[in-house]
DNA sequence: AATCCTCGTGTAATCGATTCCACGAGGAGG
DNA sequence: CCTCCTCGTGGAATCGATTACACGAGGATT
């Protein structure tokens, strides 16, 4: 039941554990006959180092932490993805915590991961930066922030910026004819929260318009924020012709609400959201969306925390979302698939 | 810069390491006193045990491995976020490996698991048996399946038997004058794969309908595998009536293909889905889907495992599917929303 | 031929916890 | 008053690796 150790390839190939350990991390030199031997040793017994003890004695593990703000959003999970693909090319394995959206389950998952002595993390903060988060940043924990970031921490950041695409949705918008706009902001303590209701204020802005106090649900980019928000919206006196779903969970909650209440997309108000996913191209309506180079992200955010731990200088990056035009907000819908090109 | 250790805060409170870690584990017997000096200096020094360290000597590291077969498909990440959530309150972490559905990838990730000396693992096995997945097996490595299992090995089994619920569906689909039906298939090689193609089967036998090979689709559970299946179907001479995918991105795939052929569903083509998701209640149209207890198998699967663990007799748990109608296949919607069942 | 490197190797300290064992103090029982 | 527990505590071994240091053998340099 003893697993192999070190101690039993060393006695099998006839030679000390400091030489197996030589072998196997490619270290000084060890005569061919002996790298021959232990070699053989090793894969005879099936012998594998513990990891346990490794990064005990080296203080690393060759492991980063990843949280992301919610796994059931597709938009995270092929983040998730990407950086996990990544951190493999590079030799580094990754640990997931899920928050939820939730900022207690977020330090629950950032302290679990601390405590592992991972080699340093790369978080999506689900709030405006918990003593934990700050504290760690302070430590010097290597960290990067993806998508979302916490102000004021000297912490490189990788996302998108959506305000040209903003601006792209609402001038389509504005050309249809819509003039009452509303959105379904997320958590105003997470920097996406705030910055899309803000790229969207000024847009409208320059169409002479007003974003007004009733036309700015606030939703937790979770799908029951959206459906409560949407309700909310149609509920007015004088109801939205837009709903701008801040998220693409939200977005589903809406399409939750506006099929509740019988109406129709786009004729009776249209819908539009932030995040492409692949089933936008399927739901009735397909769904107008702002995609985010999803994959990119997740590699540089990668590749900066990598920087930052060998103690290379790392970059924030910052790359340009896009307009996906479907029917959700009138109009024909473009002719042929309108795909997105994240792979 | 040196993270402070079980040995500063011996120092600090004035006693040995041992008390120190008799306190943090609530051992033996200390003296209210030094309980409460120790637990003062860990707070001042805001000491955290390595749980390398602790791991290593104690042999158990209180994770579990799971490794999924695509974090892309939501019925596996609705079982991850299940899993993690009822580990944590059994007072376990969750390390997840994304294998999308390729076996060399589920290796990978499963040796990088037992590397880290898990107490676990809980696999949805890509294929039909790895090497390692038997070794592992065979060598005593607690280890449940869940979702889909590998016969002929003594590990506990967690899964929905969805053969009811496709009994059900063709019922549905046969009372609408459905008679030509085909399926796209997951890969032989997993149990889902087979199973959903033989329970069909044996559906249609009983209406007397047969299952001809042209009707079978070859997929891999990927939405690219679906909708090459499906415009084989198209491009049949006598293409079929209705298509039953047997998982969700395949679903995805095959409404791609449908949507480029200028069809519409139910009119030109029907369409099933094995799994349900929140995305088919609102795509064009909804889809009639298979809904698993994804919750409810999550959770016992990891209560499973954890029974292994801890040296309790664990059970296999197999947990009934259920059909949920849309409008996907045929005459009127159902009135009112079709909601899922499982939070 | 004496000296000095270089090369290959082994011994032992170390990482940070847990835990067995021994030991001294104090109370109970005789 | 002596003996024997029990209780609280500390010393030191241990988990399985890595790696600094020492050392002996052999070849090269002078």
């Amino acid at each position: 039941m003893a697993s192999v150790g070190i101690k039993d390839v060393a006695a099998r190939a006839g030679v000390s554990v400091a030489t197996v350990s030589r072998v196997l991390n490619a270290h000084a030199s060890v005569s061919p006959a002996a790298r021959e031997r232990v070699l053989a040793a090793v894969d005879a017994l099936g012998y594998r180092p513990n990891t346990l003890a490794r990064s005990l004695r080296t203080d690393q593990t060759r492991t980063l932490g990843l949280v992301i703000s919610d796994v059931l959003n597709p938009y995270f999970t092929e983040l998730a993805r990407s950086v996990e693909e990544e951190a493999r090319a590079l030799g580094y394995s990754i640990i997931f915590g899920n928050a939820d959206e939730r900022p207690e389950l977020q330090d629950h998952h950032i302290r679990t991961l601390l405590d592992r002595r991972i080699d340093g993390l790369l978080v999506s903060p689900a709030d405006g930066g918990s003593p934990l988060v700050l504290d760690a940043a302070r430590a010097g924990t290597p960290m990067v922030f993806v998508d979302r970031w916490i102000p004021g921490l000297d912490v490189p950041v990788v996302r998108a910026d959506g305000s040209s695409a903003v601006r792209d949705l609402v001038a389509h918008l504005h050309g249809l004819g819509h003039r009452r706009l509303a959105i379904i902001a997320g958590p105003a303590a997470t920097t996406t929260g705030s910055e899309r209701v803000a790229a969207f204020r000024d847009a409208l802005a320059a169409y002479g318009l007003e974003l007004p106090a009733e036309y700015i649900g606030q939703g937790d980019f979770q799908a029951a924020s959206g459906r409560r928000a949407t309700e909310r919206f149609l509920a007015l006196p004088e109801p939205p012709e837009v709903v701008f779903a801040a998220d693409n969970l939200m977005a589903l909650g809406a399409l939750d609400a506006i099929r509740a209440r019988g109406l129709r997309i786009p004729q009776d108000i249209a819908l539009a959201a932030f995040d492409d996913i692949p089933w936008f191209v399927h739901t009735d309506p397909p769904v107008t969306a702002i995609a985010q180079p999803t994959g990119e992200l997740g590699r540089a955010a990668v590749r900066a925390l990598t920087d930052l731990i060998e103690g290379r200088t790392p970059e924030s990056v910052t790359l340009p979302a896009r307009l996906v035009v479907r029917s959700s907000c009138g109009e024909h819908p473009p002719t042929g698939t309108t795909r997105r090109s994240d792979a």
